[in-house]
DNA sequence: AATGCTATGTATAACAT
DNA sequence: TATGTTATACATAGCAT
């Protein structure tokens, strides 16, 4: 039981990644929790380990932070710090880039919808930039009030359309 | 500096509340970094800030780990703890539920495409619980697709289309 | 494999600038 | 208000079960 310093590298053996893995998230977690609780914060961790498998917390919840992150982020000025800890800014104003893009690419984009929604992946990879833009943008922000709905729905609350599909 | 053990309850003083989130943001995004690098891990932390900032940390990158996480956990089991370290399961497989509500459903999401995007947002407000699943679940799956394209395209490999709208 | 222990490394609260 | 210093609380590597 000597500890010395840890070196942050890859760890090669399974079982002690393993272990490693397992108590750093749940530290990682309770440093999260202390920064929401302490500073009036909302905040989501999410992580995949190497097998692939999916941890999450958040404060309120993992989807209302990432909703608002996906409302919120590409409609203002992000400051992220990559690996090495320097700081990138990242400037995007989607509103403009839709109005730029908006006529020709939503009359693509309405006409691939009407065949369904097969022809609707495979037309994202004919699209241009401009239009990519534009196009996540939008779904970006309908997707966070689908998320709302359905939210509003499992509360209880939903108002069921006529010959809807309730439950 | 006597640093007397930390409650963690709601730090009223401004200065002192955005000092700690300062600090503790910093150590927070550090603790993310190690645990990717040591057990070979995706991980994403969204902060916001109780004045509404917008804080991100990923490995390797905050939109990565969040276009997995959207393209993944509606289908997947996911364990999430919650903010008393007891632990919730929530099972979700989406594509059951779009079958179910397939058909009747995407006509009318369809039917709603057809004439433009505000009517797609309040066509949401009419949707019912099942309908909302298969929706939201569609559209989680086509935004990982136009993501991944986005990036593709501002890495300089994209294949502009004729007449589209490059740069 | 998961959990408990404890020596020790690390994060950070209070203070200073 | 942001940054640097330092004493101390907290997280956790290594080991045992």
């Amino acid at each position: 039981m000597v500890r010395r310093r840890v070196e942050i590298k890859a760890i090669e053996d399974k079982a002690k990644r393993h272990t490693t893995f397992t108590k750093r998230r749940q530290g990682l977690f309770k440093k999260v929790k202390d920064l929401c609780y302490l500073c009036d914060a909302e905040a989501a961790v999410i992580v995949f380990s190497k097998a692939g498998n999916l941890y999450g917390f958040g404060h309120p919840e993992v989807d209302d932070v990432v909703d608002r992150y996906l409302a919120d982020h590409s409609s203002s000025t992000l400051a992220k710090e990559d690996a090495d800890n320097a700081v990138q800014e990242r400037v995007f104003d989607s509103r403009v880039v839709i109005e730029e893009a908006d006529a020709e690419a939503m009359k693509r984009i309405d006409k691939a919808m009407e065949t369904g929604r097969p022809a609707w992946d495979e037309m994202v990879r004919d699209v241009g930039l401009s239009e990519v833009y534009g196009l996540e943008s939008a779904m970006k922000e309908s997707i966070s009030k689908v998320a709302a709905r359905r939210r509003e729905l499992e509360a209880g609350g939903g108002n069921i359309p006529v010959g809807g599909y309730g439950g």
